[in-house]
Order: structure tokens, then sequence, then C-alpha cells
DNA sequence: GTCTATAAACCGATAGAC
DNA sequence: GTCTATCGGTTTATAGAC
């Protein structure tokens, strides 16, 4: 965006960049915002930390940029599940299963989506509207099934949506602090309720 | 304990504790362990650092101070619903109205179990152990309502008991960031498919 | 029991050399 | 682009006067 660069430095700049977003996330995973410090982080990229705020400005620009670059791995996801033809909720069980594949992506929700539940959180805004965006899309979900005759016509999408997101975000807190929950079955069961229903 | 003193002492002694406790509650919901400082605790009960250090040796033990006295409360809240008689699921319903009424409580239970889900959270093992006692509490509920005929004989409790948990926990957390979730109705909702099917 | 003062460490962020 | 050095602030915790 600014003034044009050698290709080499360029990329050599991304290459960092992305690294330094690994790291961050891997580490806001365990500690969340407050509990982390961008020693870690830099520890963990193997800089300075004068180094790493080079690429990014502050401690919020950082979260922010980790934020930016989980929903573009979350799109990549999505669109996968598209591609292979599947409607919700198979669609939905392909993310959970995909997330549970790496154990920092639950920690780093879990962690972090409570910690912004605080209105001075720098993560507020944003995990308000992501409950927000992914509460319709499942609502549609459902709204679709129970056009299709697949659940009762009684069940109102939205409640049935939070509840559904309710136990994917429960069960995961349980499954990090005791191993001996299944993350996806809670969820199969569920929604056989609603269709026995 | 220690060496017996004067009565008025001991009295004064414990009311500052609790004060602090309280202080401490309040600041640690918003805030988690991580994202609240000694200096704010300090401020709110309107006492020096130093001397609310001289009622808890250090940060960690008052935070375990904290929650000892937050498991009297429930210890009571629990007691009361016994005493009016009431069995599962309406024991539960009561736990979870009382807790509704007071924000900090649900903010201080959403934000501290997720910091804790970190193995060097200090409360770790406390809400570890947490976890498997209401589990436990819930299953041995659940297992009534099925010798009672109440749900389906094919349910698991143990199951159901953490799927209602997770309801519990993630509607609070959605509730924590928008305000347009009914903590109570997912739960019963969840309660009455199972009798249902 | 509460205070002031302070230690000792850590934090985020900046300045400037290379 | 990365480093060392450092500033200014905050943190937990202690020492010691009252």
């Amino acid at each position: 965006m600014s003034e044009p660069r050698r290709k080499g430095n360029q990329a050599h700049t991304q290459e960092v960049r992305i690294s330094i977003l690994k790291a961050a996330f891997s580490v806001f995973s365990h500690g969340g915002f407050n509990g982390s410090s961008l020693k870690q982080v830099a520890a963990k990229v193997g800089i300075s930390e004068a180094g790493l705020l080079h690429h990014f400005n502050s401690k919020v620009a950082l979260l922010n940029a980790v934020l930016e670059y989980r929903d573009s791995v979350s799109a990549e996801v999505a669109e996968t599940a598209i591609k292979k033809g599947l409607a919700f909720p198979l669609d939905w069980y392909q993310v959970i299963a995909n997330t549970a594949k790496n154990p920092d992506v639950i920690m780093f929700f879990a962690v972090m989506s409570a910690e912004a539940t605080n209105p001075d959180h720098p993560a507020h805004s944003y995990f308000k509207d992501r409950y927000l965006r992914v509460t319709n899309v499942l609502a549609e979900g459902f709204a679709g099934m129970r056009e299709a005759g697949q659940i009762a016509p009684e069940i109102d999408p939205e409640q049935a949506a939070k509840t559904l997101i309710a136990i994917s975000d429960g069960l995961q807190v349980q499954w990090l602090l005791n191993k001996n929950v299944d993350l996806l079955q809670g969820q199969k069961d569920y929604i056989s309720l609603l269709s026995a229903g």
C-alpha cells in the first residue's frame, strides 16, 4: 500500500508478520489478552519486543490483526464445507470437527470470548458482533430444517441457534478442563431431540 | 485459631475481611484474575494495598479465599432450595434464577472458568473439580427423572448433565455480550425436549 | 490493623544505532 | 527490519513507623 519495495523484502516481511500472528494466537490462547505479554510472543517468534512492535504498533493492534487473521482462516474452512455440498447441520459439524483438531483454537475462543464480555476489553465489540453473526447463520439453518419438515414447526429457529451455540461453547470449556467430554455428541443429540419432538 | 484477642477486634477484622472478599469478587468479575489488580480491590474497599495484604498474604491467597467464600454462599442457596422441598429440575432453576439476580456472579464464573482452563491458572484445579461435582449432582437428578419415567430411558444422565451445564454456561456468555438471551428458557426447553423424546 | 515508602520485577512502547 | 537501551508506568509484595 505504501512505497514499492523489492519483492524479496515484501515477501520476507509478510512471512514474519504471519509467524508473529501464529505465535500471538498461541500465546493468547493460553493466557487470554490480559494474561499474555508481548515478551512471550516475541520469544516464541525468536525476535525482540521492539522487532515485534515494528510490525504491529501496539498490543491491541496485534490482537485485532490476530482476530482478522483467524477470520480469514474460518472463511476458508466454511468455503470448503460449501464446496463439499454440505448443508446444515452437516456443515456446522464440519466446522466443529475442524476446530477440534487444534486445541489452541478452542482455547483462544473460549478464553477470549469470556474475557471480552467486559465492555472495556479491546475485543468486546468483535465478539458481540461475532455472536450475532453466527446466531443468524444457524437460525437460518434451523429455519430451513423446519421448512423441510426435519424439525417440529413449534421450534423457534433463533432460540435453537442460541442454544446450539451455547452447547458448543459450554462443552468446549468443560473439555478444556476435563477431557471427558465429546465436543460433537452433545450437539448431535440436541438436534436429534429437535427432530424427534 | 491463633492467640485469643479482644472480641471487638476480632469482629472488626472479620468485617474488613468480608468487605475485601466482596470487593475482590466484584473486581475479579469484570477483569478476571489476570486483568485485575490489588490496587483496584483496595480502592474499592477504601484501604491501601498494604492494608489489604495484611488480611490476605498474596493475590493468589485472596483468590482462593474468594472461591471459598462463594462456595459458602452457594451452599446457602442450595440449602434454601432443599428446605423449600424443591426437587430436580426445579431446584436447579432456583439456583440459576438466584444467580441471575446478580450479574457479577454470572460474570465471575464465566470469565474465571474460561481463564482457569489454563493449567497454570491458580484456580485451575478448583474449576476442574467444580465441573465434576456439578456434573454428578445433575446426572443424579436426570437419573431420578429417568427412573420416574419423566424422561426417555435411552437418555444418558451424564451426557444430559454435561449438556445442561453447557447450555447454562454458554447462554451466560451470550447474555453478557448481548442481553438478547433468556438465561432460563433455553434450559427449560432442553429438559422439555428430553421429556417429549 | 493500617499506613507510607520502597523494593524488585515486569509491562507496553519509544529512540536511535546498525 | 532488527537490534540494544531506556523511559515511564504498573505490578505484587515487603519493611517499618504509628
